[in-house]
DNA sequence: TGTACATCAGTGAACGCGCGTTCACTGATGTAC
DNA sequence: TGTACATCAGTGAACGCGCGTTCACTGATGTAC
C-alpha cells in the first residue's frame, strides 16, 4: 500500500540506520537485503523502490555510519573511549575504519570516495589538536596517531585472547602523545 | 586417477599457496573454491579430498599466508618495506592482518587462533629490537608500533587519493620511533 | 622382475540452497473536480 | 467540503544464478604374489 512521504523518509532513514549497524557487526557479505529490510521493518521487495543495489546501499549507509560524530571533545576523551573495551565489543556503533576497513578497501568507488572524505575530516580534526611545531608536524602526528588507533581495535578484535587484546588497547593509548 | 604421493603432497601445497594470495587479493568472500582450485591447477572436485570445508582451508591458509618471514632483517629496513607503495599495492603477496584483518576478526575460532599466534610472534620480534629501558617499554613500543604500521596500510588502501594515501605511508614510518 | 588387482586422487555433472533482484498485485494517499 | 480516481509504496511469490558441497565414475598408482 502507498504511503505518506514522511512515512517513506522515516523509512529510507530506517533502511541506512540497519544497515549501518549490520554491516559492521557482521561485514558487508555477512548481511542479507532481507535481513536489512526486516531489522527495519519492512519486506525485502521494497528494498529496490530506496536505493538501486546492494552495493550503492552499502555506500550509502557507510556514509551515514562515518558521518561526523556531533561530539567535540577533547582528543585524550576520544582517545580513551576509542580504544576502550566497550568501542571493541560494540562493532554495530563503532569506528567504520576498525570494522570495516579491509573489506571497504576492495569495495566500489563510491564507497572508498565516502571514506576517503571522512578519512580526511578525521586527520584534519586530529591535526587541530595535535603537538608539533609546525602544522606539518601536528598533521604527522595525526595521521600517526590515528593509523595507531585504527590498526589497534582491528587487531584487539582479531586477538582471541583476552589478555592480549587489552594489552593492545593499553600500550597504543600510552603512546598516544597526548596528555 | 589415483596420482602419486608426492604430486598429493604437491597438490596441497598448491591450494594453499593459491589460497593464501587470492583471499589475500579479494577477500574470502570474494573467491570462489573452483578459483582456488583452478589457480591450483585443479578441478573443484578434487577440493574436498584435501580440505573438510572452505573455512578449514581458509584458517590453513591463513597460517600459511602468516608464517614467519625467514628474513632478520633490522626493523627500521622492515618498516620501510611494510609502508611502501610496493607492500600497498601487492595485496597478494603481503602482510594479512593489513589486507583481511577486519574480516578475519569475524572468522572461524582455529583462524583467529593462527592470526593471534602470529600476532603474539611479531610482537616478540619487534620487542627483541624496539627501544626503550624496561622490557615492559621496549613491548609497549613494540605493539604501539606494529598497530600504526597494519593501520597505516590498511587506511592508505582505502584512501581513493594516491598524494593522501602517500601521505600516511610517509607520516607513519616518519613517527616510528626508529634510526 | 613381471602380472593382476585393490586403492584412491582427480574429474565433471549434479544437487540444494540462499542470495540479489524482479514483478504483478494491493490498498492507502493525495489530487482534481 | 466531499467524492472519484490516479498514483505509487509496500507485499510476497518467483526468478535466475552462483555458490559450497556431493557423488558415481575413471584410470594411474602401488602392492601382493
Amino acid at each position: 500500500m502507498k504511503v505518506s512521504k514522511e512515512q517513506v523518509a522515516k523509512h529510507r532513514e530506517q533502511i541506512l540506520d540497519a544497515a549501518a549497524r549490520l554491516f559492521r557487526q557482521r561485514g558487508f557479505d555477512g548481511v542479507t537485503v532481507a535481513e536489512i529490510m526486516k531489522a527495519a521493518g519492512l519486506t525485502h521487495g521494497a528494498f529496490y523502490g530506496y536505493f538501486p543495489s546492494k552495493e550503492a546501499l552499502i555506500a550509502d549507509a557507510a556514509a551515514r555510519a562515518l558521518a561526523p560524530a556531533p561530539t567535540s571533545a577533547p582528543l585524550a576523551k576520544y582517545a580513551d573511549s576509542y580504544l576502550s573495551t566497550r568501542h571493541r565489543d560494540n562493532r554495530e556503533t563503532g569506528c567504520v575504519f576498525a570494522s570495516l576497513g579491509t573489506e571497504a578497501a576492495r569495495g566500489s568507488d563510491d564507497l572508498r570516495h565516502n571514506v576517503t572524505e571522512s578519512l580526511r575530516r578525521q586527520i584534519d580534526r586530529f591535526a587541530a589538536e595535535a603537538k608539533g611545531r609546525t602544522a606539518s608536524d601536528r598533521r604527522q602526528a595525526a595521521i600517526a596517531a590515528w593509523a595507531s588507533m585504527v590498526g589497534a581495535v582491528m587487531l584487539a578484535r582479531l586477538a582471541d585472547d583476552e589478555a592480549l587484546s587489552q594489552e593492545i588497547l593499553d600500550a597504543t593509548r600510552a603512546s598516544l602523545p597526548l596528555s
